[in-house]
DNA sequence: CATTTTTATTGGAACGATCCAGTAAATTAT
DNA sequence: ATAATTTACTGGATCGTTCCAATAAAAATG
C-alpha cells in the first residue's frame, strides 16, 4: 500500500532510454538530441517524477546548493526583514535556504547547526547567539562548513562577517542630538554579551566625549530588546535623573517603549524629550511622533553575506573578509529637529 | 586540498570494528556491547565524524525526520510567533524543521515546495498563499507528501487544517461592541482571496444581524495587512460616514494603523471611537489605549498541526481532520469598556 | 565436556542519483 | 567507399548509509 516513489530509472523505462540519458536531461546537458530530450521531459511529466537531491548529493559530494541561515529570532522585526531578503536572494540564486532561529540561545543554536550539518548544507549564515565561542565556530569551520556571521560577531573570531556600521550610526545620531543642544543624553538597550552593543555604545561615547560631555553611569542602561523593556527603563532613568533631555536607543523597538511610556507620563517626545532609535523598522515612520532613527538596509546583509559565503564555498582558502555596511541617520520628528526630505 | 569528510567507514577503521557496528551505535541499538560502544563513541569524537542524513535517508526511504514549514510571511508578527512555536516543538520532537515563507505569492510557494520535495521532507505544514488551487495541493498529496494547512484553508480542499475560530472570535468582539451600545460598526482589513477573511466577516455579519443592525456596503473595507493600510482606511471610512462609532479590525496590525491615524485626527479611541483587533500581538497591551482584541494562542497551531502531520506521515490512510482552535476576546481599553482582569 | 542458546559482530546488497569510459550511430573528410 | 571524427547514448562503478543474513564468540544448558 506504500506509495512507491518514481525514480530516474522508472522515467528512463517509460521513455525507453537509459537512466544516464535522463540524468543528462536533468542537468540540461547539450549532448542530448532535442527530440529525445522532449520525449524524456514528457515522461518526467507523465510519471510525476520528483528529483531526489539526497541521492544526487551523495554522489557529487561537493555541492548541494543548500545553505543554512540561522537568525537570532523570528520575532524580532528587523531580523524578519533580513530573513525575507535572504530567502528572496537565495531563491534567485538557485540556492535552497534552510532557515532557523537560535532564539538567542546557545543550546538551540548548537542543536540546529548540528542538524543542518548532518543535512550537509554547503555553508552557514549565522547571527551568533550571545556567548557563542570562537572555538565552537572554529570546529564548524574545520569540519568544512564555511560560515559568515551577520549583524554581530563573536569577539576575536577571524571569520567572515557582515556588520552594520554601528559605531558610525550611533555617532551620527548622538551628534545630531548634541547639535540640537542636548547635553544630558542617555543610552538605553542592548545586550553586553553581543558585539553590536559595544560598537554602538562606543559610537555614543565618542560623540559625547568629542563634545566634552559627561556620561554618568546611571545614563547607560543595557536592557534586553523589546517594547516592554523600553517602558520600564524610561521610568528607571527618570528616577535617576529627571532632567535627562535625550535618549539614544539601542533599537527602534526600545524606542517604541520609550514613546509609549512617555505618553503615559505626559512627556511630549520631540519637545520635552528627544528620542532616536536604530533599525528604521517599517513602523518607525508611523509612530507619534515619527521616529528619528538609523537605517541599515536589511538587503545589504543578505547581498553581502550570500556573496561572501558563495566565495568561501567555491574556494575554501578564500580569505575571511569583514564587511561593514553603511548606517544612515533618518531624521524625523522624535527629536524635534526639522524633518528633512527622504 | 579538498577537505575529506569523515565517513562511517573511517570511524570503523579508527575504532577497529566494522561499519555495521558503528551504524548500530548511531541508532543506539541495544545489541552492542557497552565496551565497544564506548570505544566507538570515542572514535566518533576523535575523528570529528558528522552523520550523513543524505546517505541514511537514501537507504531507509521511509522517514527523514524532516518537515517543511511554509508560512505566509516572515514579516508578519503573528506568523513569526507561530513559526517560533513550530521550531521549538519540532526540535523537541527530534524533527528537523525546514522553514520558508511564500511571501503570499503562488510562484514562490510552488518554488519552495518543489525544492523541499526534492529534499524529501516527510510532509508539509503550510499557510497557503492566496489563490492556491486544490488541484495543486492534491498533486502534492498524491506524490506522497502529507500536508496540514494552518491559519487558512484552500476552499473546497479536503485536506487537514488547523484554523482559528475566526467566526466565533469576531462574533464575540462584535457582540461586545454592540453590548456597549454601538450601532454603526465597520469592518476593515483582510484579503478576500483568503479563507480567514470570509470566516471573520461572517462572524461580524452574524453578530450584526442578530442585533438587527444594518451594515452599509461602505462599512466593509477589505484591504491588505498592515499599519499603513489601517491609517489610510480610517480616512476613507470617515469620508464615507463620519458617524461610525466602532471598528472591528481584521488584525491587530490594522488596528494599530487605526490608532495611529485617530491620534492624528484628534479622535480619542476608547471614547470617540471603539476599536477591536485580532491576534493579540505582544504589543497590543502596550498601545494607547491598550487594544481590545481576540487571542488565538499561536502554540495551538503548532501543537495541533504537528500532531496531525505526524499521524499522516505514519499512516498515509489517516483521515483528514479539521481542527478549530478557540478564540478568546481580550478586553482592554480601546473600546471604552471597563477593563477586566486577565 | 559437548550442545544449544544467546549475544556481538560482520560483509555485502540496496537506496537513487552522477560520472566516466566506452559503444553505436551519424556526419564529415579523404 | 572507407576512414576519421563527431554526436548521441549507455552500462557499471560509486557516494555513505541501513538492513539482512550469516558468522563468531560467549553464556547457559544438559
Amino acid at each position: 500500500m506504500g506509495i512507491k516513489r518514481v525514480t530516474l530509472h522508472d522515467v528512463a523505462h517509460h521513455a525507453g532510454v537509459s537512466k544516464s540519458t535522463v540524468s543528462l536531461v536533468l542537468q540540461d546537458s547539450a549532448q542530448v538530441k532535442q527530440q529525445t530530450r522532449e520525449k524524456i521531459l514528457r515522461s518526467i511529466e507523465e510519471t510525476g517524477y520528483v528529483y531526489n537531491r539526497k541521492a544526487a548529493g551523495l554522489r557529487q559530494a561537493q555541492r548541494n546548493d543548500l545553505i543554512g541561515i540561522v537568525i537570532n529570532s523570528f520575532v524580532s522585526p528587523y531580523s524578519a526583514e533580513i530573513l525575507n531578503q535572504f530567502e528572496q536572494l537565495a531563491l534567485q540564486n538557485n540556492l535552497v535556504p534552510m532557515i532557523a532561529s537560535n532564539s538567542e540561545q546557545l543550546e538551540q543554536q548548537e542543536r540546529i547547526i548540528r542538524l543542518y550539518m548532518e543535512h550537509k548544507v554547503d555553508g552557514f549564515i549565522i547571527c551568533p547567539a550571545p556567548n557563542t565561542s570562537v572555538s565552537w565556530l572554529y570546529k564548524l569551520w574545520r569540519n568544512g562548513f564555511p560560515l559568515v556571521q551577520i549583524m554581530r560577531e563573536v569577539p576575536f573570531s577571524q571569520f567572515p562577517a557582515v556588520l552594520a556600521d554601528n559605531h558610525n550610526g550611533v555617532l551620527q545620531a548622538t551628534r545630531h542630538l548634541i547639535k540640537l543642544g542636548h547635553k544630558k543624553i542617555a543610552f538605553v538597550g542592548g545586550d553586553e554579551a553581543i558585539s553590536d552593543y559595544h560598537d554602538r555604545i562606543a559610537g555614543f561615547m565618542d560623540a559625547m566625549s568629542e563634545a566634552g560631555l559627561q556620561v554618568p553611569a546611571g545614563y547607560i542602561h543595557p536592557v534586553p530588546q523589546g517594547r516592554a523593556a523600553g517602558r520600564q527603563v524610561l521610568k528607571t532613568l527618570l528616577d535617576y535623573d529627571s532632567t535627562v533631555s535625550a535618549i539614544v536607543c539601542f533599537s527602534d523597538l526600545m524606542a517604541y517603549g520609550i514613546l509609549s511610556m512617555s505618553r503615559e507620563l505626559g512627556i511630549e517626545v520631540g519637545k520635552d524629550l528627544a528620542v532616536v532609535g536604530f533599525d528604521d523598522l517599517a513602523d518607525s515612520s508611523l509612530t507619534h511622533p515619527a521616529l528619528t532613527t538609523v537605517r541599515v538596509q536589511p538587503e545589504d546583509f543578505a547581498i553581502n553575506a550570500l556573496e561572501m559565503l558563495q566565495s568561501h564555498i567555491q574556494d575554501k582558502q578564500a580569505k575571511a573578509e569583514r564587511r561593514v555596511i553603511p548606517a544612515k541617520l533618518i531624521i524625523r520628528e522624535s527629536c524635534g529637529a526639522p524633518q528633512t526630505l527622504n
